[in-house]
Parts: C-alpha cells; sequence; structure tokens
DNA sequence: AATGAATGAGGCTTCATTCAT
DNA sequence: GATGAATGAAGCCTCATTCAT
C-alpha cells in the first residue's frame, strides 16, 4: 500500500554502497589496504565515515566485499557463455579478449584485483570465486591438451604463464613501460598462446 | 658497494644491519609494508625497537633499502658475466635460468620484489635500480630482433609478457597450485621462448 | 575574527576547544612546552588524547593559538579605547593599571606569554601580534617624548625597562618574594614613571 | 712520587667537564632544557654520550650544575669587594656595572640564567644561592631606605622592578629590538635608579 | 538511517640512560 | 676512564571504530 516499503531490518542505499566500494577501489589501488584510511574512504564516497559500518562491518569485511565484487565480475564476464563448441585456439582467444575488454573497462579493478598481494585479509568467501575460476580454467586446459591443441605440461604451469603474462602487460601499463592498446593485448595474446600450443 | 658503516657516524654491527634487513624482508612478504609495525620488524630481528633507527632513517629507508638490496642482488646475478656472443635462445635461457635460480634460493627475496604492489614509497634511487634492468633487457630483444630471432613485436610487450610469465609461475607457487620445482620452470622457459620466438 | 569553525572541517564544540587551551595553560606554565606531553593535556582537559588533533594540528599549532589567545586578549585590554588626549602620565598609567588588570585577573596566562622562553616554537601570525603591541608602545613613547615628558633616550630601552619591570613584579609573585597585590603594582608603577620621566 | 696522582674514585678532566658545561649552556639557551637532548649535548662537546654521566648523575643534576655554577659566577662578580663605605647611588651604579660586565662577557649565562623559567627542575642548592644573592640585594635596599636614599617600598618590590628592568633589556637585545650597548645599559641605569630612588 | 565528533589503542620515532668494549 | 651502540619507555600522532544526535 505504502508507495515503498520500508527495508527490512537494514535500509542501505545501493548508491551509497556502491559509492563506498568506488572510493575503496580508487584509494586501495593507490596506497593499498593497510595505507589507507577508512576516513578517507568515507570522504572520498562523500559519506559520513559511520555511515560505512552501516554497509561493511568492518574494514576487511569491506576489501572483501570489493574483492569478491570484481573477482565475480570479472568471471562472470570470461565464463558466461563460453563457447563450449568451438576450438581452443578459439577458445583461448575469447578468454583474452574477454579479459582485455574488462581491463580496458575497469582498469581500477583489475589493478586491485591482481597488481595486489591479498594474502593476509582475503577471507574464504573471496578465496572460493578465485578457486572456481582456476577449476574452469584447469577444465579447459585439460580438454585442449587431451585434443593435442597446448603442450602436455602442467595445467597449473600453462595457466600461471598465461595468466602471469595478462597481469604483466597490465603492470607494464601501469608502470608507464606500454600502452594497453588493443593492438598490444592482441600481440600479447598471439604470444601467449604460442607460448602453451601444442 | 663499499662494506663500510651505513648511515648516521660510525660503523655499527653489520649482522644487527642483516638481521633487521631479514625480519623486515618476512614481514613485508606476509603483511606488506604498511601491514608490518616497525617494533614488529625489531622484535623478530631480536633487537630493540630504537635499534632500527641507529640503520636506517626511517621505515621507509628501511623498505628501500631492502628493495635495492635485492633488486641489486637480482639484476647482478642475471647480467654479471652474461653470454654475448651466444645465440639468443641460449641467451634467454640463461636468463630464465638465472632468475630461476635466484628464486629457488631467495623465494621470499623474490616475492617481496615482485609480487607486492610498491610505488607508493619507492624512492629514485629503487625505481633508477628497475630501469637499469629494463633497459638491459631491451636491449637484449632488440638485438635479438634484429636477428630475426623474436617477433617484431614492442619490446616491452615481449618484456611484459616473460617477466610476467616468470612472476605467475611464481606467484603460483605462493598460492599452492603449483610446485617451485627445476621441472616446472623449465617448461615454462620452453613456453616463453615460444612465446617471443620468430 | 570570527567565532565560527576552527580547522579542519566542522565546528567542533567551543567547549572542548576552550578546556584544551585551558589545560595547556596550565601545563604549559608549570612545565614548559617541551616538558609537557599532549596526553597530559588531554588528561588534564578531561578528553581523549586523539580529540586534541580534531582541534589543532599538532603540538606547535597548539601553542601557538594559546599564545596569540591570550596575547591578543592582553593587546586589546590595553589598546581599546586607549584615552588619546590625555597627559602621557595618565596614559602610562593607564596602560600600567590595565596590565595590572590583566595579571590579576588572569595570573597564568600572563605567565605562560612572559614567564616563558618562546623562540623555539612560536610561528610568524604569534611574533606578529607582539610587534604590534610593540608598535603601539613605541608610538605612545615617541609622543611623550616628543612633548618632553620623557627621557630622551631610545625608545627601546625605555619599554624594555618599563614592560621588564612589570615582568619581575609578576615573576616576583610566583617566586614567592612579594605579593602581586594592587599595593604593590601602585607601588610599582610609580617607580616605573619616574624610571622614565623627563 | 707518582708525577701526578690518579685522582681518588673519579678522574674527571676538567677540559671534559667544562666542554659539557658549555655545550649544554649553548643548547639549553636555544631550545630550553626540555628541549635539549642529552646525545646533542655530547655530540657538541664533542664527547661520547656515555660520558656525560661519568661527570653528571643524570640531565638534572647536569643542569642544576650549569645553575649553579654561573649562578655563582654572577653573584661573585656582583658581591666580591662590594664597595661598603659609599654611597647607595654610587653602590647602585657597582651593583649595575657589575651585572653589565657579565652580561657583556657571558650573554649566553645570563640568558640561560634569567631568560628562561627553571621552576620545575632545580634543585635546593640552586634555589639557595638565588636566596643568598636576594638577601645580600634586600640587605642593601634596607640600608639604603634607612639612609632615605631610596623610597619607603617594599624591598621586595625595588628588588623586583630594576632586576626585571636588568632582565627586559637584556631580552629585548635578544629579541633583536635593542642593542646591548654600554650606552644603552648606563640609560637604562639612570633609569633604574630614577625608579627606586627617594 | 546517517552522521561525524570522539576515542584510545597502536603506530612511528626520539631520547635518557646503561653497559660491553 | 671513555665510548657509543643499544635499549625500551615514552612522546607525538593516526585511524578503526563507536555512539550520541
Amino acid at each position: 500500500m505504502t508507495p515503498l516499503p520500508h527495508n527490512r531490518d537494514e535500509a542501505p542505499s545501493p548508491q551509497k554502497h556502491d559509492a563506498i566500494l568506488g572510493a575503496a577501489l580508487e584509494l586501495f589501488v593507490e596506497r593499498g589496504f593497510h595505507g589507507t584510511a577508512v576516513p578517507a574512504v568515507a570522504e572520498r564516497a562523500g559519506v559520513g565515515a559511520g555511515t560505512i559500518y552501516r554497509y561493511f562491518e568492518n574494514k576487511e569485511a569491506l576489501v572483501n566485499a570489493l574483492y569478491q565484487k570484481w573477482k565475480t565480475a570479472l568471471a562472470s564476464r570470461v565464463l558466461e557463455g563460453f563457447p563450449v563448441d568451438v576450438a581452443p585456439r578459439e577458445q583461448f582467444q575469447t578468454i583474452w579478449r574477454r579479459m582485455s575488454d574488462f581491463v580496458l573497462e575497469h582498469p581500477r579493478a583489475f589493478a586491485f584485483l591482481e597488481l595486489h598481494h591479498h594474502a593476509s585479509y582475503l577471507d574464504a568467501a573471496s578465496h572460493a570465486i578465485e578457486n572456481n575460476v582456476v577449476e574452469f580454467a584447469t577444465e579447459f586446459v585439460r580438454r585442449a591438451q587431451a585434443a593435442k591443441a597446448l603442450k602436455a605440461v602442467s595445467p597449473a604451469v600453462l595457466m600461471a604463464v598465461v595468466n602471469g603474462a595478462f597481469i604483466g602487460i597490465v603492470r607494464g601499463s601501469w608502470e608507464g613501460r606500454l600502452e594497453l592498446s588493443r593492438e598490444n593485448l592482441a600481440a600479447a595474446e598471439q604470444c601467449c598462446w604460442d607460448a602453451i600450443r601444442y
């Protein structure tokens, strides 16, 4: 009957929630988790310092929410509607292109996810997402290896090489050593395929 | 370069100096720079908190000294007596093997150098060392490209791919996804050569 | 000049601001600036240690704010509505009486201002106030000298004698050698007039 | 029989003792007692930090020794061979001139003694010297008052006025407002005599 | 529900003092 | 006897978190 029902027990405005995550992303990328003050996040988000604690239990919960949000986004981007019936070469290209699209659209999110060392504060839920992605990639590699499309090398090694190379390109762009252009990304893609192909 | 006194006036014990750097290395790898308290470094080093400041002007000077020490060690390891008159393939293998040796001997040092994002506190001297290494690598790539041994792709991209892949292997081992064995390192080496060769 | 917010962003409680200044005054008088710990100021003010930094950027800003507050108060007390059209003798008496009133009302503030050596931490704004007072006094002396009311001696010397004598009386009372009574202050006033009169 | 006997239980080199007191004088004048670090005193004195503790039990003992040394020197300068049989006017002039000589020869010592507030760390021995001086001055004033040479005002007030005025002159010179010349000192002397004479 | 002033624990750093050399 | 490296208590200040409004 009322135009808009009052939210159940907590009534978080999604705008504030996102503003906080956005501010945290910027600051965590610049100065890292431990180097960023919660009141600084609040100020950048345009909310009161106390407000952050209505949306996140504490600073660690905030960084985990941020990690999960973007890791999930990246995973979805790569996995959703993944082409099952095409050749491994094309599948690989698809993965690479989707990651490229993601990094070009959300450079800070990718930098936060992959350029920082989160070991000391990520929780189980965060690790679980990463594990899902790894599982998917492992499956892809195994199938492609069975089809003699990829080198007969431990999947973990092939994945580390390709993922590391991709992150290396992004890192190079953050350090000003190269431009994060489609051209460079495509060149790197060819390199990485050559790296792992049979 | 000189094994002489380190900072203020006289020459304090090199053992303490090294104990502090060793403790800082362990903690910075585990918890990052901002996540590590100076008194925690002192305790792990077995010295008083104030003692750290006899050897390093402040926390930032400590992390830069640590970075420079190990980045220099890594660079020396790769560059000293670098074989000039052999084929690019062999040169590449030499570089990769020397980095592998370094990682296997000093896994924490490499993790500190390459698994963390140091942008917010490294000083000019630290950057200068990294730049030297990059210059050397760029020169190697250009020569090999001139000899038609490597792909005609921007050197920065090829270097980012290979360096990223190497770091990816190390990262994978820290995350428990693969074993940092000579076998895996050798397999990755072949991948990376395939990635960049003409 | 404005009774508005004091520093960072918003307008914190003026009571706390004053409580901190009051506590700082007591402690700085007792133990000096360098001899007083900021947490001790907080405790005496009945606030948390961190609260001080919501009102003052650091310890030096606190001592300068305190100096400026009371130096301004003393200057206003002496200068406001200063009688221009009376004889130098009466003007002198007015100055002396106003300073006496101030000392009797705010003995600790005067002790803080004049019994301590602030050279190592006062900022330009603090010096500026003192300079204004000195300028006013110089002008008074010059006019009275022109009227042959005062000795033809360097104004700085006459001012140093009178100001020093006044401070000497206050110092004597803090050291328990004399009573800071109106009677003693009046006697000293006559002495000082005799000291400088033509 | 030995050329120079070993000193009893402590064998302090008078040169080092004096070097420490000299360094302490300079630093205490500049930054005050609490603002001066003991190692800084040692460095300025050209001795080891630990050496200071062979000559003085602790920092407080050092500042008291310094105070006593110079307060005694000042008192001796004024009191030794004080002319008993001359007129109060001449006696006053003698006192003033002797203080002037002292301040011109040892400006830092006088600044240390009189421009700083020592209340929180002076011990009984230090106070005793000051009391002696005050007693002497009181006696002088009383006799001169009995001879109708000085105003019939509480001796403590007259002494506070003159001593304060003298310190005011010195303070003015430290603050750069006047020159500490014999001429200015003589002018101030005349003022002060006029201040207290009958 | 939102705020931001307030807090105090904890971080970085200094320094009075000690003690092995 | 002299030293100065070493220490740890204590000082200044920041910041994650709370709570009154």
